[in-house]
DNA sequence: CTCCCGATAT
DNA sequence: ATATCAGGAG
């Protein structure tokens, strides 16, 4: 793995003049919600998420309120979702867990979040680096893919990925690189037909697909 | 590896 | 019709 660190320089010093504090698309009002919000997104789109918990979020946006409002309801409110029944009872599973051994509150570390239900290496990943607590790059399809296109990871499974771009990407990118990676692959880099027209790394680029 | 799963783009 | 979408758990 000889990843072209001209390739990296160019790419996000593009970004951090285009979108210098890029955040989640993920609509949140506290660090519950952001949890919330993360676990049902996996296998779905942002938007389609953010429509769910607009009125959701209006209803519950603690654990309390989530638990009281119960998993039936809850269900039926984010049956737009895929996954929609694993992730309702996650959710209130989780708010219960949160409940009896947090005071209500989201314990901000990466060995308590991942023991949450629904909530893997990846959901910590960006509750973690979104609230500033520490830096990580969350390893999505999106950053999978783009990292495969780009030559600037190889290997195969998000785990070994996301060590190879902490490895790569320079001290200083590694809270918004993530960011700047997802957005990459969902605007330009995308995955059925990548617009390589409009890719501002296109010619540094080794245009190895990724299936 | 399989299952969970609706909405959207192609 | 089918691939894809901020994956995680059994």
């Amino acid at each position: 793995m000889r990843p072209d660190p001209r390739l990296i320089e160019k790419l996000f010093t593009r970004f951090e003049a285009d979108k210098p504090d890029p955040k989640t698309e993920l609509d949140f009002i506290n660090p519950y919600t952001l949890v919330v919000a993360v676990a049902l997104s996996a296998q779905t789109t942002d938007k389609a998420v953010n429509k769910a918990t607009k009125p959701l979020f209006d209803l519950a946006y603690n654990p309390f309120d989530m638990v009281a409002l119960g998993e039936e309801k809850l269900s039926a409110m984010i049956a737009s979702i895929g996954l929609y029944r694993t992730k309702a009872k996650n959710v209130i599973k989780l708010s219960q867990i949160l409940i009896d051994s947090y005071g209500g509150q989201v314990p901000l570390n990466r060995d308590a979040l991942m023991a949450l239900p629904g909530v893997g290496r990846k959901t910590a990943s960006v509750v973690l680096n979104e609230l500033n607590i520490e830096p990580a790059i969350a390893v999505d399809t999106h950053v999978y893919r783009v990292s495969h296109r780009l030559g600037i990871a190889d290997a195969n499974t998000p785990d070994k990925v996301e060590a190879q771009l902490m490895a790569i990407i320079p001290q200083k990118w590694l809270t918004r690189a993530h960011h700047w990676l997802i957005l990459h692959g969902r605007y330009t880099c995308v995955a059925r037909k990548p617009m390589c027209e409009q890719c501002i790394v296109a010619d540094l680029c080794p245009k190895i697909s990724v299936s």
